[in-house]
DNA sequence: CAGCAAATTGTACGGTCGTTCGTCTAGAAT
DNA sequence: ATTCTAGACGAACGACCGTACAATTTGCTG
């Protein structure tokens, strides 16, 4: 019956995914990986686990077994590609600058590089996924809400360090501030992935530098 | 074989739907704006002929032959989706407001009193379209991005009136300005549905005004 | 070594998708 | 009155979807 099992197992992937004990762990990241990078192109109802089989080279049944179901599947990649933001994003801007207004402009630039790099094909996953299931009740609604969520809530705890140590221009509103960045760059990555257009992203430095530090600095 | 043609043909509709040379524009007209309303929230793509056929009350294969194709049906629902965001945003700026800066406010409040009323289930259709179909070649993506091309278009003429008029603070760049207002209101959308938040648009009237008028006005 | 549990597979089921086809109806054209 | 044509229809198609299930392989464990 078994047409090509004997040969060896997972086949042409880099590892030959011996069958240990911890093998299904590794099979659920590879099939993730491909998910999330899928998802910013089909979209996340989009997904189908008969694509996702095919490119991983893992049966069918087998990518549904090892999620349960295909909203199990949908949370397990927003996870996956919300790692992959805070790595590509988050830490960095984290790792070498000082908190407060150097860090507000890291993580903006950072966003902007992780757009420019399509990091993932389609652009930011989590405009996607928001534009996507915004209108839409469910959990996997709620999971990506809460990822966006969190992004905002980092945008404007460094807002306000900025503010407390007077880095901002004076009588600047923080949370307004850190709502005005999340939204810009948010519809910065729609025009940017719309029109394959790279000027839009220069467009936005230039709007987060006057916005951050004022009409001075002639 | 028919089983209630002979009482009325269409049926319980506001309209008998004569059967008469135009009943086809009428029914084309019907799917189409049930279309657009569908598509905010299922997505282009999502977009299902025997859906449409349940809600309108038409034959599966009636909703097909209409259009002739899947394509064919997107693009005409691009396309009453966009007559739409003419009358509801574009055509009561200009009727009312003079050019220039005021009718550059008046776009803008348009466009988020338009979300806030939820013309469309999803918020903007063409946020939706544009995050859906941003990654893909085709005749759809295309319609979809032309018509956002002409919505940026249409704030920057505004913007470009208002600083010949010298009534943007002075220095301002309206090429730059027409594309903060752009993002940012295609941002604050997708905030505003996301989380059903009208804080949302509040702050982008706020922040609509302090971008467009400067800082004074104590 | 024997036995268990996890990993993986092939097959199949019911459902929905877009599309095709043949047919019927009824207004329009001659 | 006859022909023409577009609208609407039901039925059926092949393809793909998510899911269910039994079977088999394989590493770990007692």
């Amino acid at each position: 019956m078994s047409t090509q099992v004997g040969s060896g197992g997972g086949g042409k992937g880099d590892q030959p995914a011996k069958r240990t004990r911890a093998a299904g762990e590794r099979s659920r990241a590879r099939v993730v990986e491909e998910s999330a990078r899928l998802a910013t192109v089909e979209g996340l109802e989009g997904l189908s686990i008969g694509r996702l089989a095919e490119t991983t080279g893992i049966a069918k049944s087998s990518v549904h077994a090892l999620f349960g179901s295909k909203e199990v599947l949908q949370l397990a990649t927003i996870e996956a590609a919300r790692e992959s933001f805070i790595a590509e994003v988050v830490t960095p801007a984290f790792g070498a600058t000082r908190s407060g207004r150097e860090r507000l402009l890291a993580l903006c630039e950072g966003y902007l590089s992780y757009v420019e790099r399509r990091v993932f094909p389609g652009g930011c996953f989590f405009v996607s996924a928001s534009a996507e299931l915004g209108g839409r009740p469910g959990r996997v609604h709620d999971a990506v809400a809460r990822a966006q969520q969190e992004w905002r809530d980092l945008l404007e705890a460094e807002a306000k360090t900025a503010a407390e140590q007077g880095e901002l221009p004076a009588g600047t509103d923080s949370t307004q501030l850190a709502f005005e960045l999340g939204v810009l760059l948010a519809g910065t990555n729609i025009v940017s992935v719309l029109h394959d257009d790279s000027a839009a992203v220069t467009r936005a430095r230039a709007a987060i530098r006057h916005r951050v530090d004022g009409p001075e600095r002639a």
